[in-house]
DNA sequence: TTCGTATTTTAGTTTCATCTAAATTACCGC
DNA sequence: GCGGTAATTTAGATGAAACTAAAATACGAA
């Protein structure tokens, strides 16, 4: 199973890395991964899935009107620990942020009240 | 030693992965590399050097006026086996195509003269 | 210092990927 | 069939990456 050059070319792109995370563990209608990304189009996300069905890195079941998509791991092999890892740091990297930044507010105030999270 | 996305965007391009591989096994004075590579500018080797410097994926070690660059092999550890095997499945695909050019060509008459390949 | 070679940097151009908005296709239920 | 939802496709706009040509820098040798 070799390596495809197109592979590395469809992971250099975050918004892919994103949606490849998406379906990494469970297959996702492509509404459902609009839904998670709504800064984009639901047609820039069709055609990064178009991409990365393409490059071999997503498989894509029918149902009914819906479409599901789901990660092919193991044309991912050589990459999905690396992948992981990746994933897991930037989750560390936030959680870290967060605490730094309660921290940076003082002694702890109780319980801040939140608002909608812009990201 | 967490993956970086720099190190994903680096691989994306051909340029740079040609480039990687030369200074893969030894390390390349940047002239050396550009020799190996006439089909671009001198201006246009640099610019990717830097790239690929800035990721973390080559380090350079200078000795009189030359700049000898060479791969960053700890930094795509996780890259390294996948990069070797796309390089050398590239080369047996190379092999094989010219075997099958050669084969096409009927019962080995002779050698053929050559005019200038244009690719 | 001046010249020559090696390399980088800058400014401008081209090329390519990605995005949006709108049109289109596909499918389901009535 | 018609209407509605899901998704893809198209055409065009935008921005980033990569290239070129030329200028600038760095260094060694004479």
């Amino acid at each position: 199973m070799p390596l495809q050059t197109p592979t590395l070319a469809a992971l250099a792109s975050p918004r892919r890395r994103e949606i490849l995370r998406l379906v990494w563990d469970e297959e996702c209608s492509a509404g459902d991964i609009h839904a998670a990304m709504p800064d984009v189009t639901f047609g820039a996300i069709s055609l990064q899935l178009k991409s990365l069905a393409t490059a071999g890195l997503v498989e894509c079941r029918r149902d009914k009107q819906f479409r599901y998509y789901r990660a092919r791991r193991d044309a991912l092999t050589h990459f999905a620990g690396a992948l992981e890892r990746m994933w897991n740091d930037a989750l560390w990297n936030l959680k870290l942020a967060a605490e730094l930044e309660e921290s940076r507010r003082g002694p702890r105030p109780q319980r801040r009240r939140r608002g909608k999270r812009k990201d």
